[in-house]
DNA sequence: TGTTTAATTCACATATTCATATTATGTATT
DNA sequence: AATACATAATATGAATATGTGAATTAAACA
C-alpha cells in the first residue's frame, strides 16, 4: 500500500461498524470508552509486555497448537532449559499459561484464548499481507 | 469465568474456522505457518514492545480518534513534554505515527490501521468483558 | 534582530529486563 | 533410602528502557 493511499485512508476513515461487535477506535469513540481504556491501560500494557518478548511469543505460538512439555518447548525454540523455564515463569505469573504435571514432566497450555486473539491479529499483520 | 470452565475450554477447542479469514492458531496450524511466525517473530515482538508501554498505548488510543498536537497529548496524558516527545519518537521510528507541521505546532496521526486492529482486541479483552 | 512558543534532543540517574549460572525441589526407579 | 532426572527458583551482572531537566532547533511575530 502506498504512502499516499494510507494518508488518504487515515484522513477519511469513517465509522465502520465493528466486525464481531468489537468497538471501533475512530472519530466516534466516546469519552466513556476512553476512560475505560485509561483505567485498564496498565493491565493491558502488562499483558502486551508479557507477549512482546520474542521467545515468549513463540512459546505462546507453539502452545496454541496444544499442550507442550518444557523439554519439547526447549527443542522447538532451540533455547536453554533455564531460559525457557524463566519465560514460562513470567507467562505463568501473568496467568497466560497453566502447568499440568504428569509424572516427571510438566506440560503447559494456554490458560485462555486471550493470547490467541492477539496472535491472530499479529499473524495477520506480520505474516500474511507481505 | 471459572478455572474449571477455562480448563475444559482449553482442552476441547477445535478447528474453529477463522473469522474474517484470519488464521486460527490451533491443533491444525501447519508447520509452514509456524515458520512464517518464527521468521517474523522479531518484527512482531518489536511492534508489540512499541505498543506495550502504557504512555505509548494511550497515545495511540487518543490518535485513533484523530490528529492531536504534542501539547494536546501532553495534557491528555498529564505527562511532561519531553516524555511525550520521546514516546512519539519511538512510535515514529516504528512507523506507527506520522507528524505534520502546521506553523509552530506538530500534529501526529496514525500512519495506518495496524495499531487500531490490535487495540480493538485489547479493548475487547480488557475493557469490555468485565 | 530579539522574543516567545512548540517540539526535539541530549546527558544523566534510575529502573526494568534478560541471560546465565547455581541451587533447590519434586518425581520415578532401583 | 539413594540415585538420577526434570523442572523450578534464585542471584548476579549486563543490557535496555524510561523519566527528568537542560540545551537546542524551528517557526511566528513584534
Amino acid at each position: 500500500m502506498s504512502i499516499e493511499l494510507r494518508a488518504i485512508e487515515a484522513e477519511t476513515f469513517q465509522n465502520v461498524e465493528g466486525l464481531m461487535g468489537l468497538p471501533v477506535f475512530d472519530v466516534n469513540m466516546c469519552a466513556e470508552d476512553m476512560d475505560k481504556m485509561a483505567t485498564n491501560a496498565m493491565e493491558a500494557s502488562n499483558f502486551l509486555k508479557a507477549i512482546s518478548h520474542e521467545g515468549r511469543l513463540m512459546i505462546l505460538c507453539h502452545l496454541a497448537s496444544g499442550e507442550k512439555s518444557v523439554t519439547e518447548l526447549e527443542e522447538l525454540l532451540s533455547a536453554r532449559q533455564a531460559a525457557v523455564s524463566q519465560q514460562l515463569s513470567r507467562l505463568r505469573l501473568e496467568g497466560l499459561v497453566s502447568p499440568r504435571r504428569d509424572g516427571k514432566t510438566i506440560y503447559y497450555r494456554l490458560t485462555d484464548d486471550r493470547p490467541k486473539k492477539i496472535m491472530e491479529v499479529v499473524y495477520d499483520l506480520f505474516c500474511r499481507e507481505k
